[in-house]
DNA sequence: TAATCATGTTAACAGTGTCAACATAGTATG
DNA sequence: CATACTATGTTGACACTGTTAACATGATTA
């Protein structure tokens, strides 16, 4: 048995990833994660000066991951049309925050101060990016301003639909009001029909 | 001193209220707030089964506040149009999402499993149907159906849009795009502009 | 008056993030 | 090559957390 471990910080982020994809930023202790690489209980204050900025690593490989699904959607399928490839990017948006949902959760927590890790600040504000790029396909000669205010509605619409797609509140709903519930179920099999209908409407 | 409290429930939850809003849930202590009640650290015990469960207490009166203020905001200015009061509507749940900052994360915080509490389910459940009420008066003789997609269209937008608002990315974005930066602004000094456009486009 | 029950207390457990002091080993410098 | 330095590990400790068990008090009710 090695002193040194030799890839621990990595071995720490990873581990970080999938626990807290698993069981949630807040059930994710620095000491479990330790004791799973093997190491003592405060090897990660070497590699992490506090358990927020492991956590700040964690949300900053969401992103990256999130960025990299949304522009891989909004370019992969070139036979399709801007706005087909848009709906795709919406739609791609809110399978992630549905099934990477924990990992979302963290993106957005406030646990993490943003202001202080400038990494996780470029990467967040770079998915925005990419969202800026494909309405400008799909709106030319748009002002910019005009630009940034659909970017506003649209970002606004899909984060606010995975947050209402995943709340318990709906389904509770559901068995007082069938048609919310119904309609919720309907938004979440046909995420396209409904992205469109919001874009046109 | 008497042995007995007599008010312990109470003083309990409104304190938890305001440390919530204060610090972040995540930052209250339920020995904390035992402390600053003058009774003992497991005196809470009596009350509340867990911790989460006191928390959902706090949530409850957020969302009972939330859904006053939103029934308040659609039948108080009798004088407007059922459109003017469902953008005073809009622009009341902003400015409680961004005002109640910490409470409001509270209440759509996954810390609390809403499942688990009825009460705070119910609440939650309401506070949709006073959009929905609205949304109905706005769109005579719409479908149930598309009556419930408008809701869900609408509060997706304003729920994301307190998420956009506040979120430190912006701020940073600002910086290197600084269309994006002054959209945001404008969104912020003229909400109900934006949610008039984003009705009508 | 006596028994019951709601509501307090103290003591303890296992777990947490974090720090200070020390140990080891690989790297750079004389 | 020896020596110092630096990066990376360990142990032990502190103050704090949620939570439970066992006991104390006092109000209510039989």
């Amino acid at each position: 048995m090695k002193y040194h471990h030799g890839n621990l910080k990595e071995e720490l982020i990873s581990s970080a990833c999938i626990i807290c994809e698993a069981d949630g930023h807040d059930r994710m202790s620095l000491r479990s994660i330790a004791k799973e690489a093997k190491v003592s209980q405060t090897a990660p204050y070497r590699h992490f000066k506090t358990k927020e900025s492991l956590l700040a690593e964690v949300s900053t490989r969401g992103f990256t991951e999130l960025k990299e699904i949304l522009h891989n959607a909004s370019t992969a399928k070139k036979t399709l049309s801007t706005k087909d490839r848009f709906l795709e990017m919406g739609q791609a948006y809110i399978e992630f925050g549905l099934s990477k949902r924990n990992t979302y959760d963290l993106m957005h927590s406030p646990v993490i101060d943003k202001t202080q890790f400038p990494e996780l600040l470029d990467i967040a504000a770079g998915t925005f990016e990419v969202l800026v790029h494909i309405l400008a396909e799909l709106n030319p000669g748009i002002s910019d301003k005009d630009l940034d205010l659909k970017c506003i509605h649209h970002w606004a619409l899909v984060h606010g639909l995975v947050g209402l797609l995943r709340n318990e509140t709906l389904d509770a709903e559901a068995s007082i009001n069938t048609n919310a519930g119904n309609a919720m179920a309907s938004v979440r099999d046909d995420l396209k029909a409904f992205l469109d209908e919001s874009l046109n409407s």
